[in-house]
DNA sequence: GCCAACGTTGGC
DNA sequence: GCCAACGTTGGC
């Protein structure tokens, strides 16, 4: 069985409306600087995993669509681009610290509110919810997505 | 290896 | 804008 992932996005920067408006509607998932989210591209999400895109720190948090993975990890090239926000000259160029993994659209879904979220038992589990939680990458299990799918409704 | 300082995240 | 939680940095 596929993998799940809760990946986390601001709006202002990529929305999902953003990924369904790209090319073959796939984004390349840049700009994650967190060792622990970037391993989890590297040594844990295979392509055909399933993703819940998460848009954060804005008005209405709370996942907004389902993605897919859609490749392998590869050197995020934004940490090499002086004029990027996420540029690290303090990784080398012949062995990249920061890889992206690119993602698909599979569909846009109701906002299910961070509020929806917390309010369900069957999502207690999620690590996203937990407290203190930054990470902008997080495994969700069967049961969560399974649960996820429901409150989302027929035709989510 | 410790740990204080600092920067970032992200909901509110 | 606030602030708590967390990760990273860097001096020692």
């Amino acid at each position: 069985m596929a993998g799940h992932w809760l990946m986390k996005s601001e709006p202002a920067e990529a929305s999902i409306d953003d990924l369904a408006r790209a090319p073959a509607q796939t984004l390349g998932w840049t700009g994650v600087r967190n060792y622990q989210a970037r391993n989890f591209m590297r040594d844990a999400m295979q392509p055909g995993d399933d993703v819940l895109f998460y848009h954060s720190s804005c008005a209405e948090p709370g996942i907004a669509g389902l993605a897919r993975i859609a490749g392998r990890a590869a050197p995020d090239a934004t940490q090499f681009d002086p004029a990027s926000p996420y540029h690290d000259p303090r990784s080398p160029a012949d062995k990249p610290r920061w890889l992206q993994i690119d993602v698909k659209l599979v569909r846009k879904t109701r906002l299910l509110s961070l509020r929806e979220m917390r309010a369900a038992p069957a999502l207690a589990t999620m690590r996203v919810l937990q407290p203190g939680n930054r990470l902008s990458i997080t495994p969700v299990s069967d049961a969560e997505w399974n649960a996820v799918l429901a409150l989302l409704g027929p035709g989510a």
